[in-house]
DNA sequence: TTTACAAATAGTCAATCTGACCATAATTTA
DNA sequence: TAAATTATGGTCAGATTGACTATTTGTAAA
């Protein structure tokens, strides 16, 4: 009933798993693994794994999802720990979840030794998953939605240059609604936090549109003089 | 080196510390205890301990800090885990740290078993603490002035029935600005949030203000059709 | 080469909100 | 009764919002 790989040096009453949100032709993905090995063998679930004792949390997260995922060199943000006495099988385990934002374009999937497949699948397709990693994706989907509108977080599943359209798409997918277009863009330009980059959308069959970039020193900037994002 | 009271029960590389706000004379107060046994016996820190076995994370946090200082029956929200490798002397403790905003006034303090004292000491007068427990109290204090701006949590710090006044030296005090009476009066009541109590201070020596409580049903409703809190 | 289309971008306007003020009302104590 | 202190009420210009309409720029079909 032990974990195979790092017997001798994990902590066992604490493990990791990661959210990973991406955003692909205007859908709200999530990451998921298909476990190698233990007790979920086979099973679809989110990437995670356990503590070792030479490495602070937050390094065991960046670890563990590179190893299972290949994606790697992202910020990784503490989502919540999940604590029941009963949430995983035959001994108390406690977890720790991690949240990110990437554009899954940016990365290619390369599943590690204990997984044997890694895919993004769409928010409203995910399977039903072991332990309780739904009510995880449950509780970081609404974490998603509070903090998108409150942080300008949501760049991160874009590419570094994109369109206004590309960011009202992929607003609306994450609060799911619709969205007035030019007081949207509006209001973002407003806020002075996007720079233009003289430069076009590329190979549209209409009106390119002009590519935006954030840009995180202005942001800090704004922020020191009191700014807030809302959107 | 291992724990005295709970050796058999608990998990001994995870604990939880508890950072409690409390609001007294216009000033912002954090909850601290002096441990009465254990590797710091004798020094002032965050209240906190070990997790059983057979509790959850979240019922190990109230108990603890019921037992602790007599404080009970208040929502402690999680913080964040703190996870470096070195962190606590000579073994491997990661830490979950839980977060509450509490009217000072409301709780007596009864130091249990394991502590024998508890005290509220002013934000700015907290002594060097041992761990990492003075870098919890920086987070804790940084997310409770994000937090603050943008959700209606303020109200826990003050009494059920609490005068306009009164509020606004909550958010200075947190915030550590001043603010524009009448233009603060006008922000918050126009929010529709608190209810007027048809009942005035007393025992002050000028005219006496009205008396206000903030009402969660309202907030909930507003919620739900697409009001956030913003101050 | 014109025309239909699709999407980008620009502008209008009334209603509301904000920040910086000034003014008045109600109490209490000297 | 006056002075002091705090509550409460208003004004006003400027900015922001939400609901629209209009124009521009480019592609693609006729």
């Amino acid at each position: 009933m032990r974990q195979v790989r790092f017997t001798e040096d994990t902590i066992d009453a604490l493990s990791i798993d990661c959210l990973i949100f991406g955003f692909r032709n205007s859908e709200l993905d999530v990451l998921l693994i298909k476990h190698a090995e233990g007790i979920i063998k086979g099973r679809w679930a989110l990437p995670g794994g356990w503590i070792q004792y030479n490495e602070s949390v937050d390094n065991a997260a960046s670890r563990l999802l590179t190893s299972l995922t290949g994606v790697s060199n992202i910020y990784l943000e503490q989502l919540r720990v999940f604590g029941e006495v009963n949430r995983y099988p035959g001994k108390r385990v406690i977890t720790i979840t991690y949240f990110a934002l990437i554009n899954a374009d940016n990365y290619s999937l390369n599943p590690g030794f204990t997984a044997s497949d890694a895919k993004w699948v769409n928010i409203h397709d995910v399977p039903r998953l072991p332990y309780d990693h739904n009510k995880i994706l449950q509780y970081g989907f609404k974490h998603l939605r509070h903090k998108v509108s409150h942080e300008p977080i949501g760049f991160n599943l874009l590419p570094k240059k994109f369109t206004l359209h590309q960011i009202q798409k992929l607003y609306e997918a994450i609060m799911e609604t619709e969205l007035d277009k030019p007081n949207f863009r509006r209001k973002l330009l407003n806020m002075n936090l996007l720079v233009p980059c003289d430069e076009k959308q590329r190979d549209v069959s209409h009106r390119a549109a002009n590519l935006y970039r954030f840009d995180k020193k202005i942001y800090k900037d704004l922020m020191e003089s009191g700014f807030t994002f809302e959107l």
